[in-house]
DNA sequence: TTGTAAGCGTTATCAC
DNA sequence: GTGATAACGCTTACAA
């Protein structure tokens, strides 16, 4: 039910102090009436100028142009967006600071939309349970679009969510999901995850050990799933993993160690679902077992996150095409993506020293 | 001038495919007067309903809420925010990304502000010359201010910007300015300086260098020149510096690099603007001329980010309060801040091993 | 406590 | 190419 979701609303007035100059001319803020009263055209040409590609002869959009500077005008957009019912912003909903992956992406996210026009909505969503309310908030100011970034949801209070209210397009980011309601754009997880596999395989190691992240039902990783199997499938013997509750390194950090302390039999490599996990792993086997990587032990992440690269790490891991990820995504936005393939790209695995 | 700002505007109508459902008795999404016909109410009923302390009976709210739950029916922000003139939106802008320190601010940030009712806009500005556009951006949001984390800008720009459109309030967190428009919400840099200064000079350090981030004219840092005059004071001679473009551990790895090769009496103590910094100064120290904190020199830093308590780094650094920093953030926006006291926050020095 | 009417600044439609 | 007029969904008086 929606029920327990929390409305926002708008207050009544209060006081504003500190407030910045406005134009002393209008009294207020320059509208496009204004605008229009000025360059001794109508409102709809005002308008007209401000458009790309719309009907106007030159001469009238230069002449709205220099009213439109001298009165400092600029299109309002919150009344653009409720008269034309598209507000060309998107949520993001992310719900895991620490993860420097999600940062790389934030960072392309934000920079590549506004370069295409659209502004970024940025929902920290707390928890599992607070998705719906995150994405009630974003359908409240009309998003185009809500894109979760690897967000902890359940599947039937997002059914309700949507429901309820509407959120146009839904999109998982560097997830999969086979909610047919939300669109996917990410990585071909089991072919990069075969290929992590093959290169273990192909290195000549012999007792790898998983580390998963947290095991959600909705939006998964096929990377654990993946890997095991492959291994499986090779020599027939399934490898021992463990599995933490988020994709902290601290988490990763306790978990390795303990199953290092728990394990006679140690593994030759520490397979890990991304670098977040990999760092953590790094981080317990020098600083718990002095097993430095690679002449003691093998580690391998997921990401290639900048950390990625750095003189402690050296990390061996796989590189996803945010870049061109964040590119599908203004197609999507746009309405003009291709969806077979949205879900179907392909990084690179980046070979450096750990493994 | 503003004419090189980019304006944003709303493109024309495209098609939607993939959307979400949408309430079919009404063909859309619901409206306060579709709950406010189905309660037999009037819409003006139906808004008070969904205020917190309006006068209306608690028979009237149950009748519109059930009316509301029914429909799906929740407020539109952006009709809301065009008829009201305020907008519960706050623009946050932040020019990077690798500075774990900003994240941390973001995620308290976008946090708070929703638990108190206010959506976050992220704006990544490239750089200095693109703060106008991005602040322009955000004004044609009718954002009710725009946060800057650490921006760099140019006050005669920014003034141009402000004067043209409608920015409510400017907020330069964590940073400090003259600029009379902008409100500053920080520590007070000088207290805090003070302390990491005298807490060098007490653990007997002769030698410090200390390590700057960019000299930016418009919102500094006060830390260099409170510590190098502070080491005046008691020692009277200034301890050498360097300075590096952003705040980016690479860029202070060379740096640190760079100077510990051309000169050949070291430092015992490299005190650093911030952990970001502080970090890639311990890289360079250990990989570079195998050099580890504590034993071979100390290293201090500002921040006290997350990583700052790995035990690779093991840092000792100086922690801002910044929750009560954004409660204070909250306090302005509400326009119940104490204005005197926003630039006065005081934090503490964390000490662990590494000075 | 509740209802009515007039905006808020755009976009969409349709004439000219 | 250009201009009137009606939405869009809410808030703000003010009247009942």
């Amino acid at each position: 039910m929606a029920t327990d979701l929390c409305f926002r609303y708008i207050g009544s007035k209060e006081s504003h102090e500190t407030e910045m100059s406005m134009d002393p001319t209008t009294g207020g803020v320059a509208t496009a009436d204004d605008v229009a009263k000025r360059a001794g055209v109508s409102r709809w040409t005002v308008n007209r100028a401000f458009k790309p590609n719309a009907s106007i002869s030159t001469k009238s959009r230069a002449k709205v142009m220099a009213a439109a500077e001298e009165l400092g005008y600029a299109p309002d957009l919150l009344a653009a967006s409720l008269a034309s019912d598209r507000s060309n912003l998107v949520a993001l909903l992310i719900d895991d600071f620490a993860n420097p992956h999600k940062l790389q992406i934030i960072e392309q996210l934000t920079r590549i939309l506004r370069s295409h026009g659209w502004d970024t909505l940025l929902v920290n969503t707390l928890n599992a349970a607070d998705t719906p309310s995150a994405l009630l908030a974003a359908s409240q100011r009309r998003v185009d679009a809500a894109v979760l970034i690897g967000v902890q949801f359940n599947d039937q209070e997002l059914e309700t969510a949507l429901g309820a209210r509407r959120v146009r397009k839904l999109i998982l980011f560097a997830r999969q999901s086979e909610n047919p309601n939300t669109i996917s754009i990410c990585c071909d997880d089991k072919a990069a995850m075969t290929t992590i596999a093959d290169y273990v395989v192909g290195q000549g190691y012999k007792r790898p050990l998983f580390v998963a992240g947290p095991q959600t039902t909705s939006a998964h990783l096929l990377r654990k799933e993946t890997f095991l199997s492959r291994w499986h499938h090779i020599h027939t013997h399934q490898p021992p993993f463990v599995a933490v509750s988020a994709y902290d390194p601290q988490l990763s950090y306790q978990a390795v160690a303990d199953h290092f302390r728990a394990n006679s039999d140690h593994p030759d490599i520490v397979v890990c679902e991304n670098d977040a996990l990999a760092m953590g792993a790094i981080d317990a086997l020098r600083y718990e077992f002095n097993l430095n990587t690679p002449n003691d032990i093998a580690v391998i992440g997921f990401d290639d996150v900048p950390q990625a690269a750095t003189p402690q790490y050296q990390l061996t891991t796989y590189r996803q095409p945010i870049v061109e990820m964040v590119h599908a995504l203004v197609d999507v936005l746009k309405g003009t993506a291709d969806m077979a393939t949205l879900n179907q790209f392909s990084g690179q695995l980046v070979v450096r020293t750990s493994a």
